[in-house]
DNA sequence: CCTAATTCCTCTAGTGACTAGAGGTTCAAG
DNA sequence: CTTGAACCTCTAGTCACTAGAGGAATTAGG
């Protein structure tokens, strides 16, 4: 049995926010000891872990959510859970795509001025300046 | 003179926007008509302009209020400007490195399980395995 | 067994950057 | 002069946490 203290420590996530996903109802309610603390067992850490790494993979809560209805799922359920993967790595694959040209973008700025300001500076010029822009955002 | 809907259409920027960043004092208070509407000049529209562009960069409201207050700023002013823009660039190339990993990762994920489900579909299991994940996250 | 330090509890409010809605007023066209 | 679109202010909601207040429980040392 954890702690939350010790579930943080072993889940990288943190006190406040184990107990937000217990609100939203991501984990479920975990057992309490006499004096009202939450104790937790293996299972628990296993979730909290899935629910972690889904995160950081950028899943928004709602899919990390329906990821987890669907433990144990079969059939057609499994449709579902390979669908979220797909439109989670179509979204990163565009969200990569736009900080791309944003990168050609300010790195063109940020070259306009290189500390010497004999001539004006054109790095603010260049925020202000769509049209010099590559591609579109 | 224009009314804030043309604004709007003419910067991308929707109309509570446009108040919401009034309020942040990211824009001027514009002059107002006899019913008290919002009419804005060429500079107004400028300005969102410049809020927009550096906003679709990637810049928190901070640092547009920030190089805002530089317009028309010399010396180590621009030294100030450029030093954003390179602080904004390496955050940048930061986020799609990471990117770039979990792509990689939920791509493993997503080709787990093609849609045949004559095997366990390995997706769910995927998603919380983080001992296969290449990168660290 | 007692005390002190640490961890835990609940609850509220704040973050950033908007977005949505209620309820009411003004403007421009016909 | 009427109608309908666009405007006004204000509050509250979104997402995923994070911070802080004020207090109770646990644990290690003496």
């Amino acid at each position: 049995m954890f702690t939350i203290g010790e579930l943080s420590l072993r889940t990288g996530v943190k006190v406040p926010t184990i107990r937000f996903y217990e609100g939203k109802g991501l984990l479920p309610q975990p057992d309490r000891t006499a004096g009202n603390q939450r104790r937790y067992d293996q299972a628990a850490l296993d979730r909290l872990r899935f629910v972690k790494h889904t995160r950081d993979l950028g899943l928004p809560l709602a899919d990390v959510e329906a990821l987890l209805s669907l433990e144990g799922a079969q059939g057609e359920d499994l449709d579902r859970a390979h669908e979220i993967a797909e439109r989670q790595l179509a979204d990163l694959r565009a969200r990569i795509g736009n900080l791309r040209r944003l990168e050609a973008e300010l790195s063109r700025i940020a070259a306009a001025c290189d500390g010497q300001h004999d001539h004006i500076c054109a790095v603010l010029h260049a925020f202000g300046d769509h049209d010099t822009c590559s591609g579109t955002h």
